[in-house]
DNA sequence: CCTATATTTCGTCATATGGCGAAATATAGG
DNA sequence: CCTATATTTCGCCATATGACGAAATATAGG
């Protein structure tokens, strides 16, 4: 019930419903995060922080950056259910679908130049 | 998004959690409810509303009793997901499993004298 | 070792939410 | 119409949470 409970919280928020869906098919770092979302990177932490205590994301520290990955199918039965049933229940949603857009814009920025702008 | 957002907030709350699950199968007027929970009639009642808001139940006033079910299968497809999600996740919950139980002695007893004690 | 920088942690503030009791509402039954 | 009763609405309080900026931490690269 408490991990449950973690993950159905984890969702009860509209900035980590877009980043779950963002999530979809690629690894982000958090700078790739800020700029999509427009918060500051104190606040995208703490949601990742969430994200990652449900068992939804997974980070991995490479150098300066840290990269976030949905756990999808190694991850465990609730989260993966979870995913999928939040991933096909926002797809058509246009806030989700305006996302996308961004991101494929934000992906092509070099990384060096787009996180010097947060810290 | 804002519907689907009513949901997870809905879904986002141990007590709402069990009493989508405690709904399973039978419709059940308020005062099981407050007797299951042992909470404020109110409090039960903010809840519904709040489920309800979420289209994850439907509530039907026969009397003085108002009844609540699950809106499955005639649900929008989001809330019926939900609802399958949250059972197959949480059905062999310690917590659940004790409710099931509870609420079939709750069952048996004759709802004039169930209500009488919280009003 | 020193600096720059990416991210996290911490403290604070404003708002949201769960809980209750009191009052309001609705209905059954005299 | 009056009373009893099931439920909801409202107002209040305590706690939880999202937002930020400042400070702390970690790492790359001189």
């Amino acid at each position: 019930m408490f991990e449950f409970l973690n993950i159905t919280k984890a969702l009860a928020e509209e900035n980590r419903l877009r980043i779950l869906l963002a999530l979809h098919g690629h690894e982000l770092c958090v700078c790739q995060i800020i700029e999509l979302l427009q918060l500051a990177p104190s606040t995208v932490s703490k949601h990742m922080s969430v994200l990652r205590q449900a068992r939804l994301v997974d980070g991995r520290k490479d150098g300066r950056w840290t990269y976030y990955r949905l756990t999808g199918n190694d991850a465990y039965p609730e989260a993966r259910d979870a995913i999928a049933w939040v991933r096909k229940s926002l797809l058509k949603d246009p806030k989700i679908q305006r996302d996308a857009e961004r991101l494929e814009e934000i992906m092509k920025i070099d990384r060096e130049e787009l996180c010097q702008q947060y810290s």
